[in-house]
DNA sequence: AACTTCGTGGGAGAAAGTGGGAGATGGTGG
DNA sequence: CCACCATCTCCCACTTTCTCCCACGAAGTT
């Protein structure tokens, strides 16, 4: 289960730490980055990317529009990254323009997966979506209770 | 059951004493600290939170743009955090920027939950609510006889 | 008054984070 | 086809921060 925000800098080679509790919960050094569906970017372990892209190509044929969509967007820009030893990926640059990295960028812990924004686009994000939230946070006051 | 309102400042190392009456209502030395929904901070024992957050993520979906927007804003700053010899936390500094916490601070024990505000923005919420308190307790009035 | 419990501060060692250099790799132009 | 340049990758060393622990002060209790 991993979970936590942090920010980072970016350093001028493009490289991102990982937080260590967001490290200790990945097996390995290998991570997969890909293209969120929002302004973000999504890393994943790598069982835990495919299960996801699995659940996409299992079904997806080359024939429909859609699935080809998907997989453009979706699929291709995924790759395989190693975190170097002091605990860092070095984020290509496609991905990098993507998700509007400049210097200081939120990295999010989101129980199965992780996400990488930049500050001042997530800042954006937060406040465009501040309304949404409260009204989320009333409907599910209906059915949690503490 | 936790309840209590006490006052207590943050040290130069984002150290803040969970009071004692508090601490011997948590079972073991974890907790888990994460973003409320006011300007303030909720401190779960960890199988309280478990129940709280287990309601969201068991049927959220990545490809989903609410799901997604409920994860970030409040499964991810969701912190596991060990409760030193003292009774201190320390409270990461994202956590700290959020609630403006700087030193003197108010923690609440609420039933099964416990918050943490900053002092200043703690009297400004209670001047603001004030008038809403006050409605509210009407409304109660009518249901509940004492 | 001594003891116990609660809260506060600070220090040392460990871990995390930062920056930069050298060799490898790949692309470009002559 | 070769030489050169830019970029990338991997590694090392430094700095900062955090964590854990201990010791002291205050307050309440027997």
């Amino acid at each position: 289960m991993i979970s936590g925000e942090y920010r980072h800098a970016m350093d001028e080679k493009g490289r991102l730490m990982v937080p260590a509790p967001i490290r200790r919960s990945i097996a390995g050094n290998l991570v997969v980055l890909t293209r969120a569906i929002d302004r973000c970017l999504w890393l994943f372990a790598p069982e835990e990317w495919k299960a996801v892209s699995g659940k996409l190509t299992g079904s997806s044929s080359l024939f429909l529009a859609r699935d080809r969509m998907l997989g453009r967007r979706f699929l291709a820009p995924a790759q395989e990254i190693e975190i170097d030893r002091s605990g860092r990926i070095a984020i290509p640059p496609t991905l990098r323009d993507y998700a509007g990295l400049h210097k200081d960028c939120i990295v999010l812990g989101i129980n199965s997966y992780v996400e990488v924004w930049d500050e001042e686009v997530y800042r954006a994000y937060e406040l465009e979506t501040d309304d949404q939230y409260k009204e989320a946070a009333e409907e599910i006051g209906g059915s949690i209770t503490l």
